[in-house]
DNA sequence: ACCTGAACACCGTTCAAGT
DNA sequence: ACCTGAACACCGTTCAAGT
C-alpha cells in the first residue's frame, strides 16, 4: 500500500484558463455567484486554491473573464437584414445569455476592462447601424438607449421573480394580501386588475418597449 | 485617575435604526459599497459590532433599509402637470439620487423586499399615469419600459466612467490608443468622430432616449 | 430592552517552497 | 513554467454573558 506514485496517479493535467472559466460559469449557474469563491472552485477542479493563479491574477480578473466568456456566446446582429430585425435578433440573444447566466447581469454593463469578445460585439452592434445608414450621433443614440433598456429589463425582471406566470400569480397574490389596497391602491389595481389576469406574462413587456425604441430610432433614420 | 465611570463617560446614546442607515449610506458614499462591512459600520458610530444586530436583522436586512432610503430621497411624480412632465421630473430626480449614491444603482431593482418608501414611490408613479388616462395594460407597458432605461442607463454611466466630459476624452483617447482601428473599426469610429469631438457628453444621451420611450408612450394614450 | 467580546466558519491573497 | 500549503488580514454571524 505504500509507495502509490505510480502512473494511475500522476498529477492531474495542468488547466486552461478557458476551461477554469467555464468551471467557474458553471458553478455561478448552479449555485449563483455568492458561492462561487477561489476556494470552492478550485475544490469543483481538484487543485490547490492557489493553483487558480496561475491561470488568473485575482478575482477581479477572473469575473472579467467570465463576462467576455458570456458575450462570446451571444449572437452577433446578423448583417444581411434590415437593422429593426438584427437588433431585435440580438436584444433576443442577449436576454436569452442572460436567461442562462442570471448571476451575469449585473455585472455585463458594470464591469472596466471588457474583454476582445465584448468589444467585438460592440463592434458589431455599431458597424450594423452604420450600415444601415444611421449618422453617427444616431448611433449613438441607439446604442445607449438600447443597451440601457436591455440590461435594465433583465435586472428589474430577475428582481420581481417572474419566473413562470403561474409563479407570477403566487408572488402578486402574496403581494396583495400583505399590502392592503389602502396603502398602495394603485400598484394593488395594478396588481389584481391586471397581473393577476390569466394570460399575463411579464416578459412579453421585453418587446412591447424594444418596438417602442426601435420605432423612435426609425425616425431619426434618413429613408433608403 | 481610577474609577471614571462619572456623567461624561456615560454609556453611548443607543442608536436608531434612521440613524444607523443614514451612517451606512454615508460610509458606501465615501468609501464604496464593497468597505461597508459590519465591522467598519460599527467603528464609524463607535459601538460594538454585534450591536448593530440590535436594530437589523442581518447585513441584507441593512442593505434593504438602505435602499429604502435611497427612494424616499426620490421626488414624486407632480401631480398637477401633464405626464410628460410628471415622468421626466420623476426619471431627473432618479438619476441625481443615483449619482448621489452609485453603490446603490445595481441593488435599487434587483432587491427582493421592496420597503414602504419603495412601494409609496412605485404606487404613485402607478397613479400618475392611471389618472393622466393611461389603461392598465399600457401603464404597465410604461412602467416597464421606463424603468428599464432608468435603471439601466444608471448601470452603464456607471461603467462607462464618463465623469465629465474632460474625463470621457481621457478615456477614450486610451482606448483609441490600446486598441488600433484595425481590430474594432466601427468603436474605434465612434470613438474618434463623435465622442472625442468637442461639446460630446454622455449625459445628454439620457434625455434622448427617455424622450424617445416618452414619445413613443404618447402614441398608445387615448387623447383628452 | 439593549449592548458586547469571544469564537466559528468562512473569505481573497502574499509568501515561500516545491517540481 | 506550473503547482501548492501555511499564514495573514479580513468577513458575517452565533452564542453566551452582561446591564
Amino acid at each position: 500500500m505504500a509507495e502509490q506514485q505510480e502512473s494511475s496517479t500522476e498529477a492531474r493535467a495542468p488547466w486552461t484558463r478557458t476551461q477554469l472559466l467555464r468551471a467557474a460559469i458553471d458553478l455561478a449557474d448552479r449555485r449563483g455567484i455568492e458561492s462561487l469563491s477561489m476556494r470552492k472552485l478550485s475544490q469543483e477542479l481538484g487543485g490547490g486554491t492557489m493553483s487558480l493563479y496561475n491561470h488568473v491574477s485575482n478575482k477581479d480578473d477572473l469575473l472579467d473573464g467570465m463576462i467576455d466568456e458570456v458575450f462570446s456566446e451571444i449572437e452577433m446582429p446578423a448583417h444581411e437584414r434590415s437593422w429593426q430585425v438584427a437588433m431585435r435578433g440580438r436584444a433576443m440573444s442577449m436576454r436569452a445569455a442572460m436567461t442562462r447566466h442570471p448571476w451575469a447581469i449585473g455585472l455585463m454593463e458594470s464591469r472596466r476592462t471588457p474583454g476582445p469578445a465584448t468589444l467585438r460585439h460592440h463592434d458589431a452592434v455599431i458597424g450594423c447601424l452604420l450600415d444601415a445608414g444611421f449618422p453617427l450621433s444616431v448611433t449613438a443614440h441607439a446604442f445607449a438607449a438600447l443597451d440601457s433598456y436591455i440590461y435594465g429589463f433583465a435586472l428589474q425582471e430577475r428582481s420581481l421573480a417572474f419566473g413562470t406566470p403561474e409563479e407570477t400569480a403566487k408572488l402578486a397574490q402574496a403581494f396583495v394580501v400583505q399590502f392592503p389596497a389602502k396603502e398602495y391602491p394603485h400598484l394593488a389595481r395594478l396588481t389584481i386588475e391586471h397581473v393577476l389576469q390569466p394570460g399575463y406574462d411579464y416578459a412579453d413587456e421585453y418587446e412591447i418597449g424594444l418596438n417602442l425604441i426601435l420605432d423612435g430610432l426609425a425616425k431619426l433614420v434618413p429613408q433608403r
